[in-house]
DNA sequence: TACCTTTCGCGTACAGTGTTCGCGAACGAC
DNA sequence: GTCGTTCGCGAACACTGTACGCGAAAGGTA
C-alpha cells in the first residue's frame, strides 16, 4: 500500500475516450454525463458556432464550473470528438436495398442534411475524422451497402472517406455563400477580373450563376449529382 | 479639418488583405513586409505546427514584438490567409498539353506535393478557402486547361473545388496514419471489430492492408489512382 | 452508527492567447 | 526646422485550456 498512483487513480489518457469507463462505480456518483454535456456543446456550437465552445461556457449553460467538466473529459479535443459522433446518431439508416449507389446517395444526402443543421461539423469531420461508437455504426452500415460490390475493403474505405469528405466541403460551400467572408471573396475576384489578366476567370464572373440549364436545379439536386459522380468515380 | 477618423486612417477593415494597400507612401518607411512576416509564419507552421503559429511567436521569430504585426495584418486570420496563397506559389504550372485529364492530375499531384511539405495546409485549405492572388493564377491555368472541355464553367469551377477537397483529405490521411491520435483510433477499431458486433468491420480488420495487388502501390500511384478517378466522375 | 475509502464538484491559479491603446521615435516633404 | 504621418511596440484587457488540491458526499463494512 505503499506505492500508490496520483489520487486520479491512474488515468490511461493514451486510450481513447469512448474505451475510457464514463465513472466510476464506487464512490460518489457524478452529477452529469457525458451525454449531458455533449448535449450542451451541441446546442452551443449550433448557435454561436464553434469558437463559443470553451470549457467555461459550455459548463455556465450547465450551471457548474470549467473544471467540473475535467471528471468527465480528459481535454477539449476530447469534447469535440464527443460532438463530432453525437450527430452520427442522428443518421436514420435503413435496410440496404440492394442497390448500392442509391443506398450510399441515400446516406450522403443525410450527411448533408446533418452537417447542414450543425453547421460547425465540416471542419470537425475534415480536420479530425473520428469514429466513435455511432460512426462507427454508420460505418458498418455503408459497408453493408457494400457487401455485394466487387472492390477491395481498401477502396470501399477510400470512398466512404471521399465521400465524406465531399460532402463536407460542399456543404462548406452552400453554407458560407452569404457570410462576410465570403462576400469579401466576391469582391476580391471582380477586382482581379477587372484587371484584365487571367481572363478565364473574367469570362467566370461574366457567366450566369448555375447555368445548366435554364431552370438552376435547387441544392438538393445538385447536392445529389456531385455525390453521385464522385461514387461512380471512385468506386468504378 | 474637423471631422476625421480615428488615427489608423479609416482603415477599410471590409476589404480582403489582398486589396489593402501593403504600406503608405507617406511617413515612416516600414522595417517589414508582408512576404517576410508570411514566411516565418511558414517557416515555424512548417517547424512546430499550426498551433505555434501565434501571434507573439511569429514576432518573436522576426525578432520584434507582436503588436508590430498588426501594422501589416488586421487579424491573424488574416495571416493564416497569407500562409494558404504563399503556398500557391509553389506550384510550376507548364503550359496546358491538351490533354485536360493529365493535366489536372499533374496539378493535383503538385497539390499534394506541396502540402506534404505543409502539413497544416490541408486544415486551412478545407477550413478557409481563400484564393489570393497566387491562388488565383492556379484556379486561370486549371480553366485554361479545361478550356475545350464541354463541361459549363459552374462544373469547372465545382470540379476544382472538389479536387482541392479530396487531395487535402488524402493528404492528411497519409500524413496522419503515424501521429498518437490514429493509433489511439486504431486500437478502438480493433477493440470494436472484437467486439463481435460490425462483422463487415471486424472483415476489414483481418484482411491485408492494401490488398490491390500483390505489392502494395506507391503512395504516389495510390493518390494519382484516387484523384484520377474523382476527376473523371466529376468533369463526365 | 461510525468509520474509511473513493470519487465528485469546483475555486483558484498559471501560462498562454488575440487584440487595442497610446506614446515616443523616425522619416519625407516643405 | 517644422509639420504631418506612419511605424514600433510596451502595457493592458478579456479570454483561453488545463493542473492542483481541498471539502463535501456517497457507498461499503464493522
Amino acid at each position: 500500500m505503499a506505492a500508490r498512483q496520483a489520487a486520479q487513480g491512474g488515468r490511461q489518457d493514451e486510450l481513447v475516450i469512448w474505451m475510457r469507463p464514463e465513472q466510476a462505480s464506487v464512490g460518489r456518483p457524478a452529477e452529469r454525463s457525458r451525454a449531458e454535456i455533449t448535449a450542451a456543446a451541441v446546442e452551443l456550437a449550433d448557435r454561436e458556432g464553434l469558437d463559443a465552445v470553451s470549457m467555461r461556457r459550455v459548463a455556465a449553460a450547465l450551471g457548474t464550473g470549467a473544471a467540473s467538466l475535467y471528471r468527465y473529459v480528459a481535454t477539449r479535443d476530447d469534447l469535440l470528438d464527443l460532438m463530432t459522433d453525437s450527430t452520427a446518431a442522428e443518421y436514420e439508416l435503413a435496410a440496404p436495398t440492394g442497390d448500392w449507389h442509391a443506398d450510399l446517395l441515400a446516406v450522403a444526402a443525410q450527411a448533408r442534411r446533418i452537417m447542414l443543421r450543425h453547421p460547425w461539423l465540416p471542419a470537425l469531420v475534415v480536420t479530425r475524422p473520428t469514429l466513435g461508437p455511432q460512426g462507427v455504426d454508420l460505418l458498418e452500415h455503408v459497408l453493408d451497402a457494400l457487401a455485394d460490390h466487387p472492390a477491395s475493403a481498401a477502396r470501399k474505405l477510400e470512398a466512404f472517406a471521399m465521400l465524406n469528405a465531399v460532402t463536407a466541403q460542399f456543404v462548406q460551400h452552400e453554407v458560407s455563400t452569404t457570410d462576410a467572408a465570403s462576400l469579401r471573396q466576391a469582391v476580391y475576384l471582380q477586382h482581379v477580373a477587372a484587371a484584365g489578366h487571367h481572363p478565364r476567370i473574367a469570362a467566370l464572373m461574366t457567366s450566369p450563376g448555375v447555368p445548366d440549364e435554364a431552370a438552376p436545379p435547387s441544392a438538393d439536386d445538385h447536392f445529389r449529382a456531385v455525390a453521385g459522380r464522385v461514387l461512380t468515380g471512385v468506386l468504378s
